[in-house]
DNA sequence: CGTCCCCTTGAATGAAGTCAATACGCGTGG
DNA sequence: CCACGCGTATTGACTTCATTCAAGGGGACG
């Protein structure tokens, strides 16, 4: 099932019947599994497949030549990883599983296939893409205004929002399967305070974390100290908008 | 003219002339002055045009509640600014005048023309989109593993490249009217920190900076010291392999 | 039951931030 | 032609948040 992409899909536009029925079909494709902490794909390589995450976590990540390493995106079920598959030439960061995971590896012709005949679905597919754009920007945020507290707040917001997005996200409690080194890589702040800022969340009682869940008893709470506002995600439906176009010869990315 | 923008597309793909004619003919859409200081577009609004810059400089910006500001990123001539206008439905960051600014309104109307008439500069369209989020996520590395000294030696380096690829760049001087305060908000340092940090590229003959003119004696020294690859801007002309699809109906951004 | 990975804690160090004052360059107006 | 004002750049002294170094603890798995 690619139920996590449609679900996604749902809060940007509104779905046909015969969309959702493409979607589901989408997971069909060409499935591949890869174990935890390998590369699906490294910098350099040309990918001839779009892959979609069926199931697991992964990370876009890029190693500097003296071996400091950032992750730039976590992506979870319903992402897409490669965009650039089929315009740019190589890939110019990696992509590494955190976990076992599942992707149906989407051949070009599905694309064409889509904006063809599924004009309203391939409106929602460039709206992820501005999306994961604004993501990107935020998280420029993140790391040059906030502190390191602000910071791990703010992105466990931002995982949140997400996996609710694609049903991921039951009583406030999330599976988040990353380990607190992934959580300095991503945030640019060493593992040691990273644990210490950890330690603090526990204490004021804005987070619990155990294992691989984390639960929030007070989103606003965590919110206010994160100074998160998630207009960035672009959820909540509000594509209705684009309900009466209908073309498919939209700008790069809808512009 | 857009000169600039159609340099940099040509470092993408072969355009025709065809598309070359088309290119200048954006550049009389329309045109609006914006003073420096001033913003262009505001988080929350809906514009309804696509801006080029066609002269000066921009930024895109986005204030916390509590005042801090970051700079996400620089707009140089040749750029487009608000790519979401008509897919999302507001702007989720602000665009801001560096300098006093000349740019060109595009319509909808004209990027579905060039999407029924022009396959090719669709194509570079989209390439550039794609270009936008690899300077983002690049930014995301500096930010978060850089020191002070990387940050601000990684940012002259991309700039001078962006601006070389749009005909800015002359014997290794730039004109490039950001001021260091601009800089420490790019940066995420503090405008105190920024003026030492620039002493010190000073004084190992890395950069020369007076007034708005930047000079680069030896741009193989400032890449080492910033680590700088630029296989992220995907210049060079690597979309050769473009040239015999004209299909319009690619995936978002190119999938 | 040992080993490996991850988490935790303490103490010392350091890069960048803060606070505060001064200097420079440039356009305006007297 | 010079004084004034304003934004920008510069410098010094002190502070702090986060890093570094180092060591110990706990749980899963073979």
């Amino acid at each position: 099932m690619a139920d996590h992409l449609r679900l996604k899909l749902d809060h940007y536009v509104r779905l046909s019947a015969d969309d959702r029925a493409r979607i589901s079909t989408l997971a069909q494709c060409n499935i591949r599994h890869v174990r935890s902490r390998r590369d699906l794909i490294r910098e350099g390589e040309q990918p001839q497949f779009v892959n979609l995450i069926l199931d697991g976590w992964a990370v876009r990540h890029k190693m500097l030549e003296d071996g400091r390493r950032q992750i730039m995106a976590f992506l979870i079920p319903g992402d897409l990883c490669d965009l650039d598959v089929f315009i740019l030439k190589e890939m110019d960061h990696s992509i590494g599983a955190l976990t076992d995971i599942t992707v149906a590896q989407l051949p070009r012709e599905a694309f064409d296939e889509i904006g063809r005949k599924h004009p309203r679905m391939m409106q929602a597919l460039k709206w992820d893409l501005l999306v994961q754009l604004a993501i990107q920007r935020e998280w420029t945020i993140n790391l040059g205004q906030r502190s390191a507290i602000e910071r791990i707040a703010h992105l466990i917001c931002e995982l949140f929002a997400r996996l609710k997005a694609v049903g991921l996200c039951v009583d406030g409690t999330c599976h988040i399967p990353i380990t607190q080194t992934d959580l300095s890589e991503a945030t640019g702040i060493t593992p040691v305070h990273v644990n210490r800022v950890v330690q603090e969340l526990r204490g004021e009682k804005l987070i619990e974390w155990k294992g691989r869940e984390i639960h929030v008893p007070d989103m606003p709470a965590l919110k206010r100290t994160a100074m998160f506002n998630d207009n960035y995600l672009h959820l909540e439906q509000d594509g209705a908008h684009l309900d009466a176009s209908e073309t498919g010869n939209a700008p790069p990315g809808g512009r």
